[in-house]
RNA sequence: GGGCGUUUAGCUCAGCUGGUUCAGAGCAUCUGCCUUACAAGCAGAGGGUCGGCGGUUCGAAUCCGUCAACGCCCACCA
């Protein structure tokens, strides 16, 4: 049989993806076992998979699989997002091509191309995260905006309202003139940037040109808005304006001059100009002094009437503009350069708008406090810990949500206007229109006579409610699979959505299960580049992760993105990982190649060296399952695959394969030979999570397998008791044997050159054998005295090697060297030992342990001493 | 402006309730090897006064204080 040296991952994936499809294993349906449930964060709908969605799903996955192998029923649910104010961006975009407006189409029109481009985009990320080797449900896929979790969002939304929750109300909102809708609080982002301070003059009413205040603004294209300009009562700066009024330049409109001790004196002139149509604190002083409002500003961000000679022009362009006019005016004073922080999109990345209008929203005291309680009290676990922080201050400060999109692309909100004013809110039209004639008392009322509201919902409106809509728990609560998979158990995601959509999910499981959605929660960290850069699209520094898959396989990807972040870190991430992977790969290749090219031979009895490596490996192995155990529990992933890495890699092929490996062309013994082929198949297992496909290609080939059999249903390794003293006794033999290759390699004596080994009468024998075999030595042989000798200590032991090559000063340097760090050791000792303040006050196990550190180097010193005294002589 | 977090080998990180499995791991580096599983490999080796300063203690990477650098979250002084 040949098998090639390298491993060649594209000609196994998808052929074992095909298999476990077929064979249906990634289907789960409620029965008697344990059930495990983890359900996707949905990517956007026609969004394509990027290094963030790897990190995350190969997470995922790694959880599946270990939970599926631990014979529980693990069902991981996958699923889109409708991203409401993305996908529609990306649809006007395309219509915008096609020269076609968005207002030149009806609703009904728009929604017809946003689900063309649905279907035709959508989806193909679901194809991507079977490529990395996805173990999802797909039977079960969902979409926030199929059938049943629309219902699901409407009937929420009508439960919310009846529950007197929702509310409709005017409010300063964030507008985003580019998408043209109001966006959440959590969906602006605030940068540093550098602006002017405007210095501008105000004359004062019936005076004459001199008399003027000065106000200071970073944003004079709002002066058409401006209704009064406020001082601070106690300011003295300004108190001669005290009950003036002053008149705005080029709009000359006269304003009062009004009083309020919100107006910082220190800043600027002291004088605030107020206009409370475009922002917040004017606004809040425009309902205190029942202030006119005058929007200036059309929903794309244009100047409007108000702005006069400037109606149209973009709000830059005009304060570019209005900067010069004013000068030419001689109302500006002076500019100066200022850093404040503005706003921005998240989603369409333009500064945004305050901007007042119409929205709803829906009360978050009352529904957060469950949902703060539950992480508090590790009813749902946080990894790492720290975000609980984050999420309390963010909890105990939450703010109502504002709901309302003013887009269509997304779940339309179902309040029904009446036609003589008020409305109602159904979850179907013909209900609407019952509870339309019943408030209105007018039974003749029909559907046409009522109008339902133009927004539509946050898309964070749906998918709050995806651990429980996925199963249908909203529509119908008491349904077999609501009540076997939730609460679902972990939730891998990034921390930038810990408001968004953690938090909320939490507030909405509290709400409509009366319990946690989930119980623990694994932030991933940030993909970055080895720069430290996040990784987007305009710095083109993010690889591709089908590219990647295609020349590491997917299984060195996973093992990539798994070797090196711990939860909540940062990703630096670099190819050379996915090397590192893929060379794992190799290195388990290459371990079946060797077992699989060994012929047996009954007859053959088994050598003592593999007896005790066998016992040996048993244990290592038990051990690093425990640990491995440990790890999972505590969601230390990277670490979990580095000690299964390290089981491989050193423990197993570099320590235990050379002890029981045949010469060259001989035969194994069955006895060996069987143990070694469960311990592969065991190590395979363990390490199937992180790498599905090569641990499925090796397991099939490792013995025979029946039709219908798979590595990713076999049961995970469980820990066993370990028998301890063996592992120590075999660390003293790795470095017994490193002490031989360190004096083979400084002598320049080939491997294969048999020695002799002379030891102490304290060396543990149990593992004298296999010392002999990989260490080509043979052990305390009857010789004649050798001309020279060398030694090496391990622990206190001695061990010698006689030899008749030997440069002996070098030798004796190197020993006088061992000896006066030795010495200078036990120097260290003594002095502790010789304070009475330790002696007095330390514990006794602590004095003892520093006794024992007097002996042992005063032994090692003994024996060197002898060495050197040896050495001389000859 | 508040709050939180980080700082340990060239890089990424472990080091729980202070004391030889306390200075570790993987990668990278250096040296020697094309040894019949694997050069995508094998065998060895070097490398850190644990961010600075001060304190508590018989003893501090570990506890306390302080300073510094970096990062994150929240916050609309125009």
């Amino acid at each position: 049989m040949e098998i090639a040296s390298k491993y060649n991952p594209s000609e196994v994936e998808d052929k074992w993806y095909r298999y476990w499809l077929d064979k249906g294993f990634f289907r789960s349906v409620p029965d008697e076992r344990e059930p495990y449930t983890i359900v996707i964060p949905p990517p956007n709908v026609t969004g394509v998979l990027h290094m963030g969605h790897m990190l995350n799903n190969t997470i995922q996955d790694i959880l599946v699989r270990r939970a599926r192998m631990q014979g529980k029923n693990a069902c991981w649910v996958p699923g889109t997002d409708h991203a409401s104010i993305a996908t529609e961006a990306k649809v006007v975009a395309k219509l915008a091509a096609e020269g076609i407006g968005k207002k030149d189409l009806s609703r009904d029109d728009f929604i017809r191309h946003a689900w063309e481009w649905t279907h035709k985009h959508g989806g193909i990320i679901l194809e991507q995260l079977k490529k990395l080797g996805a173990s999802c449900d797909w039977d079960r896929t969902c979409f926030t905006m199929d059938e049943q979790r629309s219902e699901s969002v409407i009937k929420v939304f009508t439960d919310l309202y009846n529950k007197g929750l929702i509310y409709r109300g005017v409010r300063m909102v964030n507008w985003d003139p580019s998408a043209q809708t109001a966006i959440s609080d959590e969906e602006v982002i605030h940068r540093e940037e550098h602006g002017k301070l405007y210095y501008i003059k105000y004359r004062i009413d019936g005076g004459t040109e001199k008399d003027y205040i000065v106000v200071a603004t970073t944003r004079p294209e709002t002066i058409f808005g401006d209704v009064a300009v406020c001082i601070n009562p106690n300011d003295p700066k300004t108190a001669h304006a005290k009950g003036r009024k002053v008149i705005v330049p080029i709009v000359n409109r006269v304003v009062p001059i009004i009083e309020d001790e919100y107006v910082d004196a220190d800043f600027g002139t002291g004088f605030l100009k107020v206009t409370p149509a475009h922002d917040q604190n004017d606004y809040m002083l425009g309902e205190k002094y029942n202030l006119e409002i005058i929007d200036v500003f059309n929903d794309n961000g244009t100047l409007n009437a108000h702005g006069l000679q400037y109606e149209g022009m973009d709000r830059f362009a005009v304060r570019k503009q209005i900067e010069k006019d004013l000068e030419t005016l001689g109302s500006v004073e002076k500019t100066e350069a200022y850093t404040n922080s503005v706003g921005y999109s998240e989603r369409t990345n333009v500064p945004i708008e305050p901007k007042l209008s119409m929205q709803w929203f829906l009360k978050m005291d009352r529904l957060a406090r469950p949902a703060l309680e539950a992480v508090e009290d590790d009813t749902i676990r946080f990894y790492p810990a720290k975000f609980k922080n984050m999420y309390r201050h963010w909890m105990e400060n939450v703010k109502d949500w504002n709901i309302s999109r003013q887009l269509w692309w997304g779940h339309r909100i179902p309040a029904y206007y009446l036609p003589e004013g008020g409305y109602v809110v159904a979850q179907t039209a013909a209900e609407a229109l019952q509870l339309a004639r019943e408030k209105t008392g007018n039974a003749a009322l029909q559907m046409q006579d009522l109008r339902q509201d133009e927004d539509c919902l946050d898309t964070w409106f749906s998918s709050w409610l995806w651990p429980i809509s996925v199963f249908d728990g909203i529509n119908r609560p008491d349904n077999a699979d609501i009540r076997y998979y939730y609460p679902t158990n972990d939730l891998v995601t990034a921390p930038e959505i810990i408001f968004f959509w953690v938090a909320r999910m939490i507030i909405s499981g509290y709400e409509y299960r009366r319990e946690a959605c989930f119980h623990n929660v694994y932030f991933t960290g940030i993909v970055r580049d080895k720069l430290g850069r996040k990784m987007s699209k305009s710095l083109g520094n993010s690889p591709d992760p089908i590219e990647l898959m295609n020349r590491y396989g997917a299984d060195g990807v996973r093992m990539g993105m798994l070797l090196t972040s711990p939860a909540g870190n940062d990703l630096p991430f670099d190819e050379s990982l996915c090397e590192q992977g893929r060379n794992f790969n190799n290195k388990i290749w290459n371990a079946f190649r060797l077992v699989k090219g060994w012929n047996v031979d009954d007859r053959i009895a088994q050598p003592e060296a593999s007896a005790l490596a066998v016992r040996w490996f048993g244990a290592r192995l038990n051990k690093t399952v425990a640990e491995m155990d440990d790890l999972y529990g505590k969601y230390r992933l990277n670490e979990a695959i580095m000690s299964a890495y390290k089981l491989f890699w050193d423990e197993f092929s570099a320590w235990y394969l050379e002890i029981i490996k045949p010469g060259y062309e001989q035969p194994i013994d069955r006895a060996t030979y069987r143990a070694t082929l469960g311990f592969f198949d065991a190590l395979l297992r363990l390490l199937h999570p992180f790498m599905p496909f090569i641990t499925e290609e090796l397991w099939q080939a490792l013995e025979p397998r029946k039709e219908g059999e798979s590595i990713m249903i076999a049961p995970m390794p469980q820990a066993a008791p370990v028998e301890e003293t063996d592992l120590k006794a075999f660390e003293t033999v790795k470095e017994i044997i490193g002490g031989i290759r360190t004096i083979r390699l400084q002598k320049n004596i080939p491997a294969r050159e048999q020695l002799n080994l002379l030891v102490a009468d304290e060396h543990d024998g149990t593992f004298n054998p296999v010392i002999e075999k990989i260490g080509t030595v043979a052990l305390n042989p009857p010789i004649e005295e050798a001309a020279s000798r060398i030694s090496f200590l391990v622990g206190t032991t001695e061990y010698t090697i006689p030899i008749l090559r030997i440069d002996v000063a070098e030798e004796l340097a190197k020993l006088q060297e061992e000896l006066s760090y030795q010495q200078g050791f036990l120097d260290i000792v003594m002095k502790k030992l010789g304070n009475a303040n330790f002696t007095g006050k330390a514990p006794a196990a602590v004095i003892d342990a520093e006794r024992k550190k007097q002996a042992d180097a005063e032994s090692k010193i003994k024996s060197l001493e002898e060495a050197i005294a040896s050495l001389e002589n000859n």
